[in-house]
DNA sequence: ATGGGGATCGTCT
DNA sequence: GACGATCCCCATC
């Protein structure tokens, strides 16, 4: 997907209003439209790959259009799109969507929390969607997942602000958020 | 509505 | 052996 290949910082913001989706064993399509993301590079101290490549980051090494997904406090998984050149070592952080596919099963999934609560943080998009380690390097498109351009026409309104939970790299303004939704 | 602290284990030092 | 690209619970306002 050629929208993938651009820079993480770009890609970031362009992916806002963008439908993230996966299929379910049953044919059904899960997911909802990206509201919020983060963009992480390996010039980035607070990236994955800032120290070189690895067996958990491998994948971000390219080639773009890939799933990375990690695993993160014991508990959680977090899931990623990557992006830029062949061995650059960058991706997009899916931080929350707004939910529109396969609601009632999402709901299942995380517990029946309020659906302010559904799929607002990156582990709960990950809970909703089912997506875990073994979704690790999946091609986007021709699989179980699938990303398609926003429907809206009038231009959305995105805000810029510095990347949650991280300790390196705190002032860069990677985060991009989708407003009024 | 907001904030602090505990849980928990794979990955890297 | 330490530390997270986090979530949840509970206390307080």
């Amino acid at each position: 997907m050629k929208i993938l290949k651009k820079d993480a910082v770009r890609v970031a913001r362009d992916l806002i209003g963008w439908q993230f989706l996966v299929r379910e064993n049953d044919g059904q399509l899960t997911g909802g439209i990206i509201t919020e993301t983060e963009a992480y590079k390996s010039t980035d101290a607070a990236s994955h790959t800032y120290k070189g490549k690895t067996a958990r980051n491998s994948v971000m090494f390219g080639p773009a259009g890939k799933i990375y997904v990690y695993f993160t406090y014991g508990k959680h998984w977090c899931v990623n799109i990557v992006t830029g050149k062949e061995d650059d070592g960058q991706a997009v952080l899916i931080r929350s969507i707004q939910a529109t596919h396969n609601l009632e099963l999402m709901r299942q999934r995380r517990k029946n929390k309020s659906d302010t609560e559904l799929t607002n943080g990156p582990a709960k998009v990950c809970q909703a969607m089912a997506i875990t380690g073994a979704d690790y390097g999946q091609i986007i498109g021709n699989g179980r997942f699938f990303l398609l351009p926003s429907k809206k026409t009038n231009k959305l309104t995105i805000k810029a602000t510095t990347r949650i939970g991280i300790t390196r790299d705190t002032h860069r303004m990677w985060r991009f958020i989708l407003q009024n939704r």
